[in-house]
RNA sequence: GCCCUCGUAGCUCAGGGGAUAGAGCACCGGUUUCCUAAACCGGGUGUCGGAGGUUCGAAUCCUCCCGAGGGCGCCA
């Protein structure tokens, strides 16, 4: 019954279950996995903690469910873990015993601090190398807001990952290649040394002011500049050496004004490798697929293309014009990953829509003799919409993503003006909670689903958001500081013995959720489990909590000691679960906001 | 035409074959001599897009239809 820190992490609850399910199993002579997988949680909280649906267990038995569940209450009642079992026609419903309830969460919590990643790591990936490629901005732009679900949702997996035991590779794929380089090389031709400022380097601003005369000038000349622009683009793939020196003047701005943005977010790449990168090696990767009989060469034009087959869609890997395509660049780039970091399975975090071309991508590279690429995996996110419309545009115009954390943080700090207490660093705590809630808004919705975001409501600091996780910690710490007492003292002192109330119950079975919601947020590649699983914790803990004020006899800081220390305890653990689940999402969480 | 994602409360979204389908927002009321009222408590909403089918049991699985968005060999 101690041994709730397993290879799939904290789950207390989960320990409690096992012990339950053998002994049901046991009674009923059947084995206790398939007793224990319909184990569940009732319906509604008022029932119990935990249910199970008797209806199967009655197959193949004289028994009817009703009766089946009668027995079960009875064998259920025996247990030390159990506080009350009750059958409800043909379901169980029953609620743990308070105390060993409270002793196993505890105790679980104390053993999971020796995990790096707390109560949200587990040990699943130890020893296995994953990549995984997110955000994909393109060069000589800065970063849109419509990357932001890619970038906020890309960065939360890496860390989940991470978590979870595996060694990560961050690649960020860089689209350094085609019509926007190509415009941008005739606009520097054009400008001359005006583009560039001391040094030849181009600043990040200078950049993103050619780029936008660079697309007036298109619109306004667009058969001239679209004719000179290629041209460029053809000296680029020749290897000429202007051509190549000023690419990588915008390459430098780019990816310069991109870490700045990234590192607001407290985001980081391992690197960026460019699709340019893969110019040359994309060809011969088409040679290859067509040596290995999956890819042709059509008769009519000379392009190079893998049929459709096994379900996925037809992708040219060569065009007539004999240059690369997105798909043979992939190609390439899987190719050299494999090559250079030997992954276990490398994820590629982009929209939902490019599901098939990845797909199509990697089979045919599976059916070429490279193994390796089955271990590749899209993994989608569904649209951001604005006011009912793509993300993409507001206005006719590209929103920045830095324009939308600027006025997160703007607002945050409205609020926190607000409230002027004795905030030592008001700007620090504004910027904290406008970047939480941004990051947080991103990765609650379930990752497949499109969704309509509505700056107003993630900023909003009421509801479903990160800042309301972020204000429960808060509110927790400010009791351990009144206190006198610090969250890893708290953490092991006091006697979870105590905790039997019906709203510490409650906090303490949210608390035991959270690992397993971080379990299947990792094995969903989806950081939304994880954000139900934090909210569930601060959901628990201000009803709690308010509840003191009403009855003082509910107080954290009670006068008797002993009931103190434990509750102190309780709250600690509650700020953990918190703090460690956040810090996966790459929020923050202040002691004072 | 084919493929993918999806359709659940006024809005934004959860629902891992099981009970009376749930949250948040918005709206209305209540709770501050109090451990932070950015909170909490209470108040009510549903042809689960439609029709069949499988099942003891379907929002969930299957088929068809309707509707939305996205993708579909030489753009990136």
């Amino acid at each position: 019954m101690t041994t709730p820190t397993t290879r799939a992490g904290f789950d207390p609850v989960g320990t409690l279950e096992g012990g339950l399910a053998a002994a049901l199993a046991a009674a009923l002579e059947v084995d206790a996995e398939s007793v224990a997988a319909l184990l569940g949680p009732p319906r509604r909280p008022e029932m119990g903690d935990v249910a199970i649906a008797c209806h199967r267990l009655a197959r193949g038995s004289d028994a009817s469910p009703p009766e089946i569940a009668q027995r079960l209450a009875g064998v259920a009642g025996q247990q030390a873990s159990v506080g009350a079992a009750e059958a409800t026609g043909p379901f169980l419903n029953l609620r743990w015993e308070p105390a060993a309830l409270a002793v196993t969460v505890l105790d679980a919590l104390v053993e999971s601090r020796a995990h790096p990643a707390g109560l949200v790591g587990g040990d699943e990936g130890a020893g296995t190398t994953w990549v995984i490629d997110f955000s994909s901005p393109n060069a000589a732009r800065t970063l849109g807001f419509h990357h932001l679900r890619g970038t906020a949702v890309g960065a939360a997996l890496a860390r989940l990952y991470e978590a979870r035991g595996h060694q990560i590779v961050r690649l960020n794929h860089l689209g350094d290649y085609g019509h926007n380089i190509a415009l941008l090389l005739h606009k520097l031709d054009t400008t001359g040394a005006a583009g560039t400022g001391a040094g030849g380097a181009i600043s990040p601003q200078r950049l993103q002011a050619l780029y936008v005369e660079a697309n007036e000038d298109e619109a306004s000349h667009p058969d001239e500049v679209g004719r000179a622009s290629a041209a460029w683009l053809e000296r680029l793939d020749a290897g000429d050496p202007t051509a190549l020196e000023r690419w990588e003047l915008i390459v430098d701005a780019t990816t310069a004004s991109l870490d700045a943005t990234y590192a607001r977010l407290g985001i980081h790449f391992d690197e960026y490798r460019g699709e340019s990168r893969y110019r040359e090696s994309a060809l011969e990767v088409s040679e290859k697929l067509v040596a290995a009989g999956v890819a042709e060469v059509d008769t009519d034009g000379g392009s190079v293309f893998v049929p459709p087959a096994d379900g996925h869609q037809a992708i040219v890997l060569v065009t007539k014009r004999g240059a690369s395509t997105y798909e043979s660049r992939d190609a390439a780039a899987a190719i050299e990953r494999h090559r250079d970091f030997d992954f276990d399975r490398c994820v590629y975090l982009t929209d939902i829509g490019q599901g098939g071309r990845f797909a199509a991508v990697f089979a045919a590279l599976v059916r070429a003799g490279y193994d390796w690429a089955a271990s590749c995996d899209h993994v989608g996110f569904g649209q951001m919409r604005l006011g009912g419309q793509k993300a993409k545009t507001r206005e006719g115009r590209v929103v920045s993503l830095d324009e939308v954390v600027d006025e997160a943080i703007e607002r945050a700090a409205a609020q926190v003006a607000e409230r002027t207490d004795e905030l030592a660093d008001p700007a620090s705590v504004a910027e904290a909670v406008g970047v939480g809630a941004v990051l947080f808004s991103q990765c609650r919705m379930r990752r497949p689903a499109d969704f309509e975001f509505d700056l107003d409501d993630a900023v909003q600091f009421k509801g479903e958001t990160g800042p309301r996780i972020q204000y429960a910690y808060a509110r927790i710490a400010s009791i351990l500081a009144k206190a006198g007492t610090t969250l890893d003292a708290a953490l092991t002192d006091g006697d979870p013995a105590l905790l039997v109330h019906p709203a510490e119950t409650r906090v303490l079975l949210a608390i035991g959720a959270v690992g397993p919601s971080a379990r299947r947020a990792y094995e969903a590649d989806d950081p939304s489990y994880l954000c139900d699983g934090l909210r569930g914790v601060a959901d628990a803990w201000a009803s709690y909590q308010n509840a003191g004020r009403d009855d003082t006899a509910l107080r954290v800081l009670s006068e008797d000691q002993t009931l103190r220390r434990a509750r102190l305890r309780l709250a600690a653990a509650a700020a953990v679960a918190v703090r460690d689940g956040l810090a996966v999402l790459g929020v923050s969480a202040p002691e004072r906001m």
